[in-house]
DNA sequence: CTCATGGTTCGACGCTAACCGAAGCATTAC
DNA sequence: GTAATGCTTCGGTTAGCGTCGAACCATGAG
């Protein structure tokens, strides 16, 4: 017996053609509920639920609960790495990309997830305020920085108001088009009324589209571009 | 269903306990016996020949046969990578296959592999290189600089001969136990192979440890020192 | 409240694959 | 030649795991 760290624990996990499958299309850098998943790897919901059970078990997978749903994601980027060079030693046909089902273009650029901003915009305002560092994620819960503090007011938000609430003021949302985390709770709230309150965006009547104007569109790009 | 790369073929030959061990044992860089290797596995030669039949059909591993000996040996650096990505994954998760000892911490300081130095020392020199800009990562791919053409040249390598080879010169490989970046491809093999050479070190016979000398140490800091 | 939906647990079935004993080749040693 | 060593093939046993149907729990909608 030699020393190292116990391969087969891991690849045993990854070898299952059903398990390798729901891998697979989390390379794609999204949350997939369980059903997806098993839809993805053609089987029955019982048997993701169970392969799903023991990837996140093994490590392999993270999980996040939102409400009845459970979005699932890789653990990280040494599993891509590891997903990465297996795909490279099976290089016996080209990997395929994946379809993301676009249904309406606009829904897709910004629109309204309940009462906050969610879409393509959401997700880059959501990752500009983290590379600033105006967000920090010390355990599960976002927390506002003195830098996202100023931010915030400097963006015309009474802070002290939402404060008062006690409704959570920061929470993290999984989008359904970008899969990909969104600012909500209730600076989330403020922060869609305040685009609502320059002018920068409407809401559409008829769908949950945020249309913006050419001049808001402009202030919102300088608004998440970095100092 | 997604169509995609086979990864699960692959990694289930890995997810084998005893062909995991086998596979270990292997990147040693050293060939070895379908005998010792059932020994390493702790089964039956009927059992590791079995194994050894699936592995080397799957494209893991490759066979010199010699008298009534057979030598297998890993198939390449791309199937050593992965499995020193995978040890990285488990090592991560803490299941360590034995408990840390002083045997480990030599392999921490220095080891084989497959073919490259790894480690401690492989990562420092890898750090080195980089930092003197000996080598450069435009894209996914590392390459030698002028200036890295030089040092290796220096160091009493054959450069010609390596870039008449049509395996890739510089390839990274991340360690298990640093969990940083190191120096693998053919030009990895051949530093370690001039560090033996010179009578730096010298593989043990039993582990991948990598036994410097004090000269061999002293020569190996000069080495990577700034210029 | 009731209904619908997403997900889990339980039990049973069936298939696969790892394992070893014994016998069979093949090659080397004497 | 015979003996010994290295490895493979064959049969048969066993254990594990993937699979699904059915029932169950939890959350959200109306």
């Amino acid at each position: 017996m030699r020393e190292g760290p116990d391969i087969s624990r891991i690849s045993s996990l990854i070898g299952d053609p059903a398990r390798a499958s729901m891998l697979t299309a989390l390379m794609a850098g999204k949350a997939l509920t369980a059903s997806e998943l098993a839809r993805e790897a053609g089987v029955t919901v019982q048997t993701a639920s169970s392969h799903l059970g023991k990837l996140e078990r093994g490590g392999l997978l993270r999980l996040r609960k939102q409400g009845r749903h459970k979005y699932f994601s890789l653990a990280g980027d040494d599993v891509a790495h590891v997903l990465e060079a297996l795909m490279g030693l099976a290089a016996d046909a080209g990997h395929l990309r994946t379809r993301p089902g676009p249904k309406n273009a606009a829904l897709r650029e910004a629109r309204v997830c309940y009462n906050h901003l969610a879409g393509d915009m959401g997700t880059r305002l959501f990752d500009s305020m983290m590379a600033r560092q105006f967000l920090s994620q010390p355990g599960d819960d976002l927390t506002l920085s003195p830098g996202g503090v100023r931010f915030v007011r400097e963006f015309g938000i009474d802070l002290d108001a939402l404060a008062a609430n006690r409704a959570p003021l920061c929470r993290e949302c999984l989008d359904w088009s970008e899969r990909r985390s969104h600012l909500a709770g209730s600076l989330g709230r403020a922060l869609l009324h305040r685009i609502e309150e320059l002018g920068w965006a409407r809401r559409d009547r008829e769908t949950r589209a945020v249309l913006f104007t050419p001049r808001g569109r402009n202030g919102f790009e300088e608004l998440i571009a970095a100092p």
